[in-house]
Parts: structure tokens; sequence; C-alpha cells
DNA sequence: TATGAATGAGACTTCATTCAT
DNA sequence: AATGAATGAAGTCTCATTCAT
């Protein structure tokens, strides 16, 4: 009876190993940072060997920056397809850049977004990858919107990356308070209630009559 | 008699020792963040030995934790003073209160907020007095001088939390692009001009036309 | 039909797999050594997968020896050939044992010997073998040829262990150089020549008059 | 009483730690070879932690190149007094030479040799370091010495170079069957009884009758 | 027979902390 | 008070060997 089921002591998988490894990077990493992520605590938590990390990544740090880079990769899409955004009323457009961005951060983001702060300066790679593949083209794109608003006459005049930055920046900020000081006890904003309100408040600033 | 001169020209005072010690590990700390931070560069840069850390701090921890509440001392006095704001106009306070917080974060306040965001997670201790001193204090400060205006009819109706977040974060999100992403290749902001722009957007939406 | 053609036109032999493997230990195992060489570059090497070797060999060890014992075998019969020697004159024969010892260091050899050398230690069973087969077997028969020569008259009295070192060692050393030294910037010897002025130089103290 | 006589955990002994370490890996070494020696093994021997080799050499190869040169420092002198040497009668001369040459041969000498030869292919600096500080100079030195006396008609025409070997070489292959091959049951020689005999067969071929 | 994914023990190296001096 | 030699625990990475396929 005791080969009825043998029970391997394991199974080849290699398709699946990678993400699986991935995944629980990510949740290691973003719980205890770069240096304090044991690869032992990985392996464990993705069901293999130590020795086994290495049978799919050449280092730790190779390890790390495959986690950040799956953040990335499902959101270039989404900045693509703004990128090339039809030319309609500009207002909706920019809510509804705003409110992706915003979800865009609900859950897998802001982690990460933690990490590449906080491991940025160690490794560079990291911070350049982040930079070149969602905070420049992210940056460009809205800059384009906002600069083709301003030559059809719908934005006031004025620097268009300023002008981004009004937008988006408490996004930013919402999410460094939830991971940072939400945990130890500020009070938790509402992100969307308060994109709203802060639409509103800063729309008006920015564009024209005309535009609405 | 080589020893003629009884009193060496100038004697460290073992007094000033700690704030030396915290000097020397905030460079290194914002350089190389908590984890890769090695007690031996931070003994040579402060010119003392690695044992004579241990006559002043009990752990590299405690050292890490005195770097950042000493970012903070300097600061809580600006927070507590514009908390006791006179009820002039609004419109001048507020561009006065984000000038300072841009000023602080010139210096010495950037990187120090990069650590805390980076290694808050890691050291809750860290991330909890900041918040407490630093986030919560200020927050509730502007947040008071925006109800006490509402109250008056200078500000419209609307969350004055969410108000701070719209007024304040465009100088976060600056920050972190400027200690971040810079570095590697960002084309830098100034932060100055930004502001400007923002605060010019941003009014508008929020003052009602008693305020102006 | 892709298969249509049934045999495939030249199929590997497991019979020939060993040696293939032995081929490609050897040269892993010359370059690198024992503990260095990888049994992944031996596989790969040889052509076949990890696992493979382990079809044919029990262990690393057990392959290291069968390289050993390779440079073995094909010099046994040259040691057995001389051993039952002619008993014409003497001065020709040692120098054809010479040249023939100086010939098989030519190209399997050397290497062999300085892993030997090198490994012995900690391999005593690789350094057993090749005193055994090689070493003893090869002293034991010049060894006879001189003593003989002795009884006749034609070499001259002494231990003819030691004679027989006087003979041979110049090869000895010359190929330390050769493997160890040259690849680093010695100045190669031209072994033949050393050899041949080396016999012109010894053998007059050694022979008799009668010998001539 | 406990603190009568309190036995430190250790002890502070900065100048001496270098060459107890040393000491220790070379016993280690010679035993295991690089690769099987055990910093471990290295740290209990030398009476000091693991870590405490790192306070006075950066790499496990550093350590091993200590050792070897370790070995080579006490015989540099030698090698510069011969070289200089008088030029009186040249058979002596030799005699002393080759007397030193094997003197040397038996302490310390003999298994670093083997580890030369053994771990000079993977550390080529090692087989550089020894070229040129042992091999080279050595072979010059006697070289220069054979050169004289063939300008002075002591020494037949030759090459002085392979007249060299033919001295030495027994040494070397003497060496090599000690460190090699009698702990595995090979016959010891008396490699000063072997040296006798050998420069009584050598000289005879080298020397003119002038010499004599 | 053959593969190569997976294992797991082990080694080097680092560094916060201690303690003899 | 001050030094810096010494410790020792811990972590990354390697690789011979095994075993599911």
């Amino acid at each position: 009876m005791e080969d009825a089921s043998p029970s391997p002591k394991w199974r080849r998988r290699k398709e699946e190993r990678p993400a699986e490894i991935i995944a629980a990077a990510y949740a290691v990493f973003t719980d205890k940072g770069f240096a304090a992520a044991r690869l032992d605590d990985i392996a464990a938590r993705a069901g293999v060997s130590k020795g086994a990390l290495y049978l799919y990544f050449e280092t730790k740090q190779e390890i790390f920056e495959a986690v950040v880079r799956s953040a990335i990769a499902p959101n270039i899409g989404m900045i693509r397809a703004f990128a090339e955004a039809y030319d309609g009323p500009l207002e909706p457009l920019l809510r509804q850049i705003v409110s992706r961005v915003q979800a865009a951060i609900g859950f897998h983001f802001g982690p990460v977004i933690r990490m590449v702060i906080g491991e940025g300066r160690i490794f560079p790679e990291i911070a350049r990858i982040w930079n070149d593949q969602m905070v420049e083209p992210g940056l460009s794109m809205l800059t384009g919107i906002i600069e083709r608003a301003q030559a059809r006459g719908e934005v006031r005049p004025g620097d268009p990356r300023a002008f981004c930055v009004s937008l988006i920046s408490p996004v930013v900020a919402a999410v460094i308070i939830r991971e940072t000081f939400v945990p130890v006890g500020a009070k938790p904003f509402d992100i969307g209630a308060l994109m709203h309100q802060h639409l509103d408040t800063v729309l008006p600033g920015m564009l024209t009559a005309k535009a609405a």
C-alpha cells in the first residue's frame, strides 16, 4: 500500500516556478526590504528549496529586480493606451487617468513604490528601470495630453509638467501615507474621495472657460 | 619633554561627540540605507573608533533613530509657530507655509524622508516617531487653519484634510523625484516654480470670493 | 512521416559513452583540478546530461580515477616490453628508453602527472594506482636492466635505483616546468635536446670502459 | 575567587597573528589542498575565530598566497649569496649548492612545491610568484656560474641551462616521490646518498680535465 | 537509457557587538 | 573615556547527487 500514492518529494514545474518565486519574493521583500529579506524565507514561501531559486535567478538582486519589473509590466499597456488618447473633452479624460492611477496603486503597486524609493539609492538599476518605464512615460503621456489641450486653448498657459504634478501628486502622497504611516497609527485617507475633491479644486484653475 | 605643552590646543568635548556621530551617521545612512550602512564607516567619518559609538548609543538602530529625530527637532518649532498662526488674510499664510515646507525639504529633510519611507516598515518605531512628530502635527496645524478659514467663509466647503493634501502633496512628489529618480536621469524640477504655479492653480478652487 | 528513415544515420553506442565521458573529464580535470571541475562542464563537453554521468560512474571521484587510469593503460605495455629487454649493448637501450618516456610525456601524460601530484594527497587511491602501475614497475624495470649490466661489468658499482633517477629525472623536471611554469612565462625547454645532452653528460659516469 | 584569574576569552596579539595564521594555513593547505581546506580548520588550528582571519587577510586565496610566499622568503637570500659566488674551484661550489637545495627541500619546501604544482593552474598568480622568485632566479644563478666556468674552460661546451637541469633535477624527482608516492607505499630514497652518487656520476661528464 | 529540475549540506564572507588593553 | 582586536551568528551562493518524468 505504501506505493499507492507515492507523494513524490518534489515535482517538476519549470514553467510555473519563476512566477511562484516572484510572488513569494514580492511578499517577503515588501515586508522586510531587500537587505532583511532572507532567501530562506522566499524559498520556503515559494515551496522550493533555497538552491532552486538559483535555477531561475542568478542572485538575490536579480530576484528583487524581477519583482519590481513584475509590477511594471501590467501597467505599461495602460500608459500606452492613454498616450494615444482620443481628443475628446479634456476633463473626463483627466478624471479617468487619475482614477486609473489610483486603482493601479491599489493592490500590487503601493508596496513596490515604497521599495523603489527605499532601495533605489543602493540599487540604481531599480530606480532607473522604474523611472524609464513608469515615471518618465507616465509624465510624458500626461504632459502630451496637456500640451495638446493648451494648443487648443482648453488649458491655461503654464508649464505642462507642473500641471501634471499638480494633478497627480496627491495620489503619491496618499500612497506614502497609507504604506508608511497608517500602519503606525495615522488616520487613513479615502483616496477616492480625496482625489474627487482634489480634481474639483484643481481643475478650475487649470482649464479655460472654453474647456467647460 | 615631548609633553611640555600639557594641554592640547583643542580637546574634543565629550558633549559634542553624539552630535558628531549623528552627523556622520546621517551621511552614511542616507547614502546607503540602514542595512548597508556599516558602523565602521560611521565611526571613521565621525573620527572616532568603532567602540566609541557604543559609549554613546546602545545599538546601530539607536543611532539610526537619533539621526531621524535630529531631522525632526528643528522643524517642530516651525510647526508650532504656524499652529498658533495669526488670523490675517489666508492666502499669504498658505503661501508662506508652503514655501517653508519647501525650504525645509531643501537640505537635511529630503534624504531623511526617503529613509523613513524606505525603512519605516522594518522599523515601525521610526515611522511612528515621524508620524507623531511631523506628519500628524503638520496636518493638524494646517487642517486647523483651514477649518477656521472655512468657519469664516474664506474657504469653500470640503474635507479640510483633503485640502491640505491638495496643497502640500506636490512638495512630497517633487522630493521623491529629486531623491530617487533624478540621480538616475530624470529631469529635475524647479520646486519653487512648481509650487508657485501649483498654488496659482489650486487656490482659486479652494478660496471663496470673500477670501480675495 | 517525419520518421521515414527509421534508423538515424549514426547512433551513439552506449559502449562508447564511458570513453567520451572520460575524454571530456580529462579536459576539464586537467584544466581546473579536481575540486574546481564541475560535473556540469564535463557533461556538457561530453554531450550528455548531468544525470547520464551517473549511469556510468558512481561519483565524481570515480570519474577522476578513470581519467587517471586511462593515462596508464597505454603505457603499461611499453614498460613490459622493456622489462623483458634484449641483452644487447646497453647504451642504445638506455637512450631508447629515455626517448620513449619523453615521448609518452608528450601528449596525454604531462597533465595527468601534474594532477596526480596535485591531488594525490587528498586521493591516496590515485597516488597508489599511479605508483603501483607506473612508478614502481618503471623503476623496477630500469633497475633490473642496470643490475644485470652491473653483473656483466658494464655499469659501475653503485645503487641501481639512484642510477635510474640520475637518468630519468630531467624528464620529470622538464615536464613540471612545462606544465606549471611555462604558462606563466618561464622559458620553455626543448626536452629532446635537453635529454640528448643529459645522456652525453651522465652516461660516461655510469658506464665502464667495457660498455663502450 | 572567580576573578582571581579571569582567564580572558581572548587576547590581543596583533603582531603574532599573521604568522600564526600562516603556520596553521600551511598545515591545512598542504594537507588538504586549496579547495578542500576549510577556513574553519585554519582558524581552529590558529586558535582564533573564523572572523579573525579576515582581520589579516582579505580572502582565502590571499591566505594561500601568503603561505606560498612564506616558503619563498627564507630562500631568496640563499640564492643571492650563491649568485655572487666566489670563483674558486667549481666542483665544491656545485656540491655545496646541490646540498643546500636538498636541505631547503627538507622541511617546509617539499609540501609547498607540491601545492604550487597542484594549484598553479587555477591560481596562475601562485605559479608566477614561484617562477619569478624561485625557479627563474635559481636557474639564472646556476646558469651564470656554469657559463663563467665554461669561459674559463672548466666546463665542457653545451647548453648551460641543460647542465643545470642535469645537476638539479634528481632533487625535484626525489621530492615528488617523497611527497606523493612514499605515503602510499613507495620505497623512500635517501636523498643525500642519491645526490652524492648523482654528482659522482654527472660531474665527470660536465667538467673538463682542467677543472680537476 | 536519458534528462535536467530539484535538493540540501556546506563554505566563504560580513559585520554588529563585546571586551581586553 | 577610548581603542580596535576579536568574536560568532547569519546569510548568500555552489554544486554533487538524486529522482520525477
